[in-house]
DNA sequence: TACATTATTACAACTGAGTTGCAAATATAA
DNA sequence: TTATATTTGCAACTCAGTTGTAATAATGTA
């Protein structure tokens, strides 16, 4: 059974955040989708509800939580997901994203991919965006 | 034996590019480094000698010529190295990319990284960005 | 419940990377 | 040298993301 985000959030410890009416409706999109969100369909999707200030300040601190966790989609543009399996302290969430060419969905790959030992350098953080097409838009 | 940019642009089939002073300035900043270069890096050090909207151009048409690839770093800015056996065609530099969280040098990794298969996605494309500390800042 | 404290919000103004339109300048071909 | 096409500088713009501040709302305590 998968915790919904507004479940998770009353029972784990939050740091200082509060349960505002704005936590609340954003952690309700994330309820709604189960794949990424980029910030600024966020943005334009609450609008009418806060202001796009409120929404970078409190996935600011959503991430912080580690309810969500951030990454850069194919333009350099911010996107969130939900967290699984996260602190506040250290984030799990060092999967592969997959960024849809056609419907430009984004999702969360459970797949792991290994990064190689490589002389000279010490990789402490990998980022891996993969782009194509979804299973929606292959057939 | 490496041929530099600036022989290089001699000899390949340039598409329509002219040999300007400004895209010769340009290509002897790639010659100086082995490493890639930012765009704002590049803007800020040729600024007394051209325009950022001349940068911004010259290095789209670069990487259209199949000279330059470019990729984003950490904080979604645009960096740009040089093609190793590229054509305009296609773009053989889909290497992962490393970027120092010490120095913020960024060097393109000859390593490959496998992409597993992965059920109802059709991968095209692959961006791997990892850091870590580079040799010069493990010490 | 009422009050004090602290976090949150809206708003407006800003930052900074990257883009666009256009006239002037320059490279190339004839 | 001239005609043609590309390139450049400039200014103004776009847009994601940030910052300061005063007002507002949530929380703890009495």
């Amino acid at each position: 059974m998968q915790l919904s985000c507004i479940n998770f959030i009353y029972i784990c410890i939050m740091g200082v955040l509060r349960k505002t009416k704005s936590v609340k409706l954003l952690l309700t999109e994330f309820d709604k989708k189960s794949s990424a969100i980029s910030v600024i369909t966020l943005v334009d999707r609450l609008k009418v509800e806060m202001n796009k200030t409120t929404v970078y300040r409190i996935l600011d601190k959503l991430e912080d939580d580690g309810i969500l966790h951030s990454f850069l989609g194919k333009n350099g543009l911010k996107w969130y997901a939900k967290c699984k399996g996260c602190s506040s302290k250290t984030h799990h969430d060092v999967h592969p994203h997959f960024q849809c060419v056609s419907c430009g969905k984004v999702d969360c790959l459970t797949v792991s991919i290994t990064i190689p030992e490589i002389p000279n350098y010490k990789v402490e953080a990998s980022h891996v965006l993969l782009q194509g097409k979804c299973k929606a838009c292959i057939g």
